[in-house]
DNA sequence: TATAAACTATGACGCAGCGTCAATGTCAAG
DNA sequence: CTTGACATTGACGCTGCGTCATAGTTTATA
């Protein structure tokens, strides 16, 4: 049998873009060109086509399809095997996304549920509070229910009080920045913050560097803390850490 | 705070060139333009690159991101939720690769093991029968064992009568073919086939159809048949379906 | 202060795998 | 002989930058 572009095309499924290109990149040449310029494929080429295929929908490129079937000899097996891991790799990165995109959707629609029963606009604060919930969550999900309760609890006027205290605490821990992270200034300013998130949740040492990882990390909560200074967070950080250093001598 | 390209550059890990080409589509525009033509960011920029490269991590095209941060009240939620839909499909989708891989390997290493244990070199028609377990496995892989067991039992010998009797049956369903698949010859060459298959396995009607579609389907079993003759496989599956039809009808 | 090193700018090509015109030639049917 | 369906080559477009190339600017060092 003979084919036309078009009739192998057809068969294949593929448009005749593709037979140009596959031409053109050597990868499937006709078996014979018309004085007419016409390409004419024959029974080898379909089935060197339906080779090609069933490597292209496992997501080999061309130039790796071209070796495993023109190389004489060539370790499809190790080849087959080296992309399986490849697609393995792919799989466990698109799972990690879905869980992000998932936080992401809890987090907002965790903040929607809010603004819409209280007349309480969203403060950046309260945002906080929804990521420090969220942070709260890679612990214990038993906690977060507790912390959800207290928050609801609060009337509006508490909330702005709390909102505003986080601002001023932070506020604190920017100017200890000059007197560095061990300073006393930083350090009460670390254990005003540690009170503060205590309010939803009580943490040990380890989740609170955790937290300050968060923030660090996190690009949510990296964002609302370079709002107030860019290096905000990295100093918080640092300061958590000697915290929790002079802390655990002292036990 | 006010950043060069190189130090916005390097604070959010990526290159001068990314922060220029986000410059050129308006991804980022810088939040002045210096007198020499440098740009200048300020924090805003920083943030705002931030959530560029949260949802950069996501797997959204830069044109989506686009539209996520500066279309105000953009419907973020459902989009995220779009793009979960678009990240499952994709995990699903390698999935099945993989699976695909899988049984390529398992093919290919019982037909290493096949030709390393014995002088009998690797027929077409032993490929072909290693093929037809293969397709069985989508069945019960129990089967499969007793199929290898049987297979291994045979001698040299035997092996080659069976592989030539496969093309003998093949043959026969290709001189058919003039006559139509509900043609007598035509399902005599079934009935011939079927028994032939029962060697290595016994298949019910619709596992009998099932793998007259792998015939057609599985770009391995089509380049088989098609070195016969381009349309046979299609023949054989009309001619199972006929051939079917005809047993359920009398059963 | 002169010069070198490090940074800045714009412009352009390259990558993968084709889709999609565009301009032009060829073949089979009515 | 025309029409329409096919064929050809050539070229740009898409995505998200990497990677020169060329040329001007700023900063550090001798």
């Amino acid at each position: 049998m003979v084919y036309t572009v078009k009739q192998l095309a057809d068969l294949a499924g593929v448009s005749a873009r593709t037979l140009h290109y596959y031409d053109e990149i050597g990868l499937l040449k006709p078996a014979a060109h018309g004085e007419n310029g016409y390409r004419y494929y024959d029974d080898a080429a379909v089935l060197r086509l339906q080779q090609i295929l069933f490597f292209r929908e496992l997501d080999f490129s061309l130039n790796e399809i071209k070796d495993l079937i023109d190389r004489p000899g060539f370790d499809v097996t190790s080849a087959l095997e080296a992309h399986k891991v490849a697609l393995q790799r792919r799989v466990e990165r698109l799972k990690r996304l879905i869980h992000t995109v998932d936080n992401t959707l809890l987090h907002l629609k965790g903040e929607k549920e809010m603004s819409k029963r209280q007349l309480f606009e969203a403060f950046s604060e309260e945002q906080q509070a929804e990521y420090e919930k969220e942070a709260l969550q890679m612990y214990d999900p038993a906690v977060v229910k507790t912390s959800n309760k207290k928050w609801k609890a609060c009337t509006a006027a508490e909330k702005q009080r709390i909102g505003d205290e986080g601002n001023a605490i932070y506020t604190d821990i920017l100017l200890a920045m000059p007197q560095g992270a061990s300073s006393s200034e930083a350090q009460a300013g670390v254990e005003r913050w540690r009170r503060h998130i205590e309010y939803f949740w009580v943490p040990n040492e380890d989740q609170l560097l955790g937290l300050a990882n968060g923030y660090n990390d996190d690009p949510r909560f990296k964002a609302n803390f370079d709002k107030i200074d860019p290096h905000l967070a990295e100093f918080m950080r640092e300061a958590v850490k000697v915290y929790i250093k002079s802390k655990k001598k002292y036990a």
